[in-house]
DNA sequence: TCGGGTGTACCGCTGTCATGGTACACCAGA
DNA sequence: TCTGGTGTACCATGACAGCGGTACACCCGA
């Protein structure tokens, strides 16, 4: 499990966590059961404080990600699977359909977006073809 | 020339005022040597504060997309629809691909990605198709 | 000249985020 | 029993963004 922070960016740095360990889970890199690691051991690993990431395992407890073993860490609950799958599945929603709205507000065409989304997926899809087999 | 905001969500309201002006100037509602209303005026309209209308209108002054007329107000520069248009499509480009990341991140297909993309897209169609006529 | 409109600059308040430090309760293994 | 590992709960601090209030300089028309 590797975990890539911007700590430029806009976004916060424990929402990054989040997101990441919720893909991973509706990915299959994640599986129920699993441990991940503890806040200090992923503090040290990503030079971050070690409350942040408490802050971002809180939130994957409250969201019903992750399952505290009390004084033994943390583990990724069993049914996790199909919750991060909805959350992904409403993610991309939510941003195609931001974006949507933005390119019909200013005025592009149904077709000229077509394009621009078979554009980028050929591009990122390239991408990941190379580095590794998501089928496979 | 009519806003939406929302003051709740997580974008900035000079940040929604910005992106607003650009996609009208993109899609022609708003043409070179128009005037915008006035800070003060458009902040009573949005029960904001005019430092804030300000604000976005100085970042739209940095773009080249409004001309101050000192002590008169502002006006929608000539050249400023090139300039929207590709930034509606940096925009949108940018969108399609935040999506795309989090939805091959997080295992989704491309096949399953197609469908939500085209889901969204007849959604809001529709929806324009029905206020007003896009084409025309 | 003066009043009312314009954009602009400055200051302060508030909330969020990240950090650092400290302390606590809990568990497993030596 | 003790030690070292866990998550958790505070508090204080600094940085920054967003926003509002106020005052200023400017321009136009009466």
């Amino acid at each position: 499990m590797y975990f890539s922070i911007d700590t430029d960016g806009a976004v916060p740095i424990y929402e990054q966590i989040v997101r990441q360990v919720k893909l991973a889970v509706a990915d299959g890199i994640l599986v129920g059961g699993q441990r991940v690691p503890s806040v200090r051991q992923l503090a040290s690993q990503l030079a971050i404080n070690s409350n942040t990431i408490a802050r971002a395992y809180q939130e994957l407890q409250a969201d019903h990600v992750l399952e505290p073993l009390r004084g033994r860490g943390m583990i990724v609950r069993r049914d996790a699977i199909n919750r991060c799958t909805k959350a992904r599945n409403a993610l991309v929603a939510d941003g195609v359909r931001r974006a949507l709205a933005d390119a019909l507000a200013g005025g592009m065409t149904a077709d000229e977006l077509r394009e621009v989304f078979e554009m980028e997926l050929q591009r990122q899809s390239s991408l990941i073809g190379n580095g590794k087999s998501r089928e496979a």
